[in-house]
DNA sequence: AAAAGACGCAACCGCCTAGCT
DNA sequence: TAGCTAGGCGGTTGCGTCTTT
């Protein structure tokens, strides 16, 4: 419901994805204020950026996740923690939307499967179910799925940033994150994913191309590098179909 | 075949930070 | 140096689609 001064909400139409894209060709990918205004669409500038950053750039990779890259979140995850735009930039391709929705999609899973555990056989594969609150001791941040009973969001958090001060104990932090992530989560995914074999089918390749983009501009794309952007038709296709 | 529940994704919100005046 | 603004990020929500009963 957006009132006649004020922007609009909601899905993006192909029409102001058109729009925008040809606009961010114009312009660059950076002054997104501007360009919501000189669009003419109605919407913020944080809107276009994310419509653009999620959805239009080019360098998006579609579909579902490859092993690799699965495996690749965790690692990073396990590493950073929620920092997902982070771990995004080593997964070219990949949004930090995309991420945080596949990770909380997977904690979701894994909480669920370790309830069922739990309660089948509440003794049964010791660690995993030490494991979610082998971490509740710590004020960081356990690496498992933490619940939302205790007052943050369940898939919160793995890693520690080890930037900031969220080490507060003075806990190592990669080994912490160790402890129980890399471990039980490769064993989980084992477990799920064998069945599909999916990583012994030497899937690991990422394409070729996404070295090329990934050490390019691309996809960190800085605005100065509108010669890349030529490819309006990619996108057009890509909306359009 | 229909209803209910689960899942996945797109988009918004609010906070934080960096850059500019 | 302080205040302001735009951009960036993480968290959350809403809704469409798929699956199961």
């Amino acid at each position: 419901m957006e009132k006649e001064s004020g922007t609009r909400k909601g899905p993006w139409t192909e029409q102001e994805d058109v729009q925008l894209v040809f606009y961010v060709n114009l312009f660059g990918d950076r002054r997104w204020d501007f360009i919501a205004k000189v669009s003419g669409l109605k919407r913020t500038g944080k809107s276009c950026r994310l419509r653009w950053v999620n959805y239009l750039h080019p360098g998006l990779k579609r579909g579902k996740m490859t092993p690799h890259e699965e495996r690749l979140v965790l690692e990073l995850h396990s590493k950073w923690g929620n920092r997902w735009s982070r771990i995004a930039r080593k997964i070219p391709g990949r949004t930090d939307n995309e991420i945080k929705n596949y990770w909380r999609t997977h904690m979701r899973k894994k909480a669920q499967e370790r309830k069922k555990s739990t309660i089948v056989s509440p003794t049964s594969s010791s660690s995993s179910s030490s494991s979610s609150s082998s971490n509740s001791s710590s004020p960081t941040k356990g690496f498992g799925p933490t619940t939302e009973a205790e007052g943050r969001s369940f898939y919160d958090t793995g890693g520690v940033d080890i930037t900031t001060g969220g080490n507060k104990t003075g806990v190592q932090i990669e080994e912490s994150a160790e402890v129980y992530s890399m471990d039980e989560i490769w064993k989980d995914i084992e477990l799920s994913e064998e069945s599909s074999n999916l990583t012994s089918q030497g899937m690991i390749s990422t394409p070729p191309l996404w070295d090329f983009w990934a050490a390019d501009s691309l996809w960190s794309v800085d605005g100065q590098d509108a010669s890349k952007m030529d490819s309006f038709p990619f996108y057009y296709n890509h909306m359009t179909g």
